[in-house]
DNA sequence: GTCTATATTTGGATAGAC
DNA sequence: GTCTATCCAAATATAGAC
């Protein structure tokens, strides 16, 4: 990791871009408060990128490669496929609770962003689909790795799998609170059990 | 239904209110177009609300009396427990055709909202509440419909077929599209099977 | 209670000097 | 490429006449 002075104007507006739309979202961060606390002239802004939303689609790429990153080197570190398969939703966890319960970065700026066809909004499914992909290899080799899972339905599991993720991350930031996201965990055990 | 003309100013603002919030999200909309669309001058806004986020609670407040008494009396006029059951799903896939897949106004509200102390997300969390309950009541009376539900726990299916609903908007909202409901309405078939 | 007019701040975006 | 200064529209909210 660079240190800040080594960084350039636009990894700046970058790093702070992801910090800011995650914690204020949106529309209630200005390109003001952005320069500022990036330490940018606003010009330098405009000269890196054409527009607020070019700003965003740029940080959602980013942070799209950094979280699937993260859960890719999580999952090959894991050796054993059900402990693989609970993990995914189990250390949501603690990220919920390290990020003031502010969910999934992807959901919320879709939720914000209405026009359905915005750029943005491309991104925002395109993360979706990366973690559905995931899932979806996760519960393959769960299936193969032993006969008494033999019996699992990969797509049936990882549709419900993705929506109880889905519903236990957005209910967590709703409430405020990990109890849905420790249900979760129960429901999905719950999935391959039959 | 009152016709426009009948209504007093508060209620045109709050009519305009629930359109525009839902539609276009909470701040993209502005006071100077919610007044022009209600048809009331700037001051007999801030003669009836004090402020944008009064009118956003008591809009709140208004929706979640008439969307918690549709869903109740939808609930009240099916006679089978089962169907009771698949119905509060399986209805929500029209409504989001009907909405152009804007989801839910609640959790859509809660999510523009980020400060957790935020009395507009108190007003959320009470309608989750009360959705929570209703779901409660239904699988209690499926639970007692017959022997072959008696071993349902009440408790999980509720938390379970919660995270499901929520995560199945949310995700039909995101691809636009209605096959996480579709696919709800099967895992929710699912959760009294065992 | 409802109007017009305005105060004040902030939004996103640009021009022109260096 | 980076700076200061500025443009223009829109934001929330208020004042004062009728």
């Amino acid at each position: 990791m660079k240190a800040d002075f080594e960084k350039s104007a636009k990894e700046r507006i970058i790093d702070t871009a992801f910090d800011l739309f995650y914690r204020q979202g949106y529309f209630q961060t200005g390109i003001n408060q952005i320069i500022d606390e990036a330490g940018v002239a606003k010009a330098t802004f405009y000269n890196n990128f054409k527009s607020k939303e070019e700003l965003c689609t740029e940080y959602l790429r980013t942070r799209d490669k950094i979280e699937i990153n993260l859960i890719k080197n999580m999952v090959r570190n894991i050796k054993d496929p059900y402990e693989k398969y609970i993990t995914i939703t189990s250390s949501m966890i603690e990220h919920m609770k390290n990020s003031n319960f502010r969910g999934c970065a992807f959901n919320n700026m879709a939720i914000e962003v209405t026009e359905p066809d915005n750029p943005i909004r491309k991104e925002v499914v395109h993360h979706n689909d990366s973690f559905r992909s995931i899932l979806t290899d996760v519960v393959e080799e769960l299936r193969d790795s032993d006969k008494k899972y033999s019996g699992i339905n990969v797509n049936k599991v990882v549709n419900t799998y993705f929506l109880v993720s889905e519903g236990a991350l957005l209910a967590s930031q709703i409430y405020h609170d990990t109890w849905p996201l420790e249900h979760a965990v129960e429901a999905i055990k719950g999935l391959i059990e039959k």
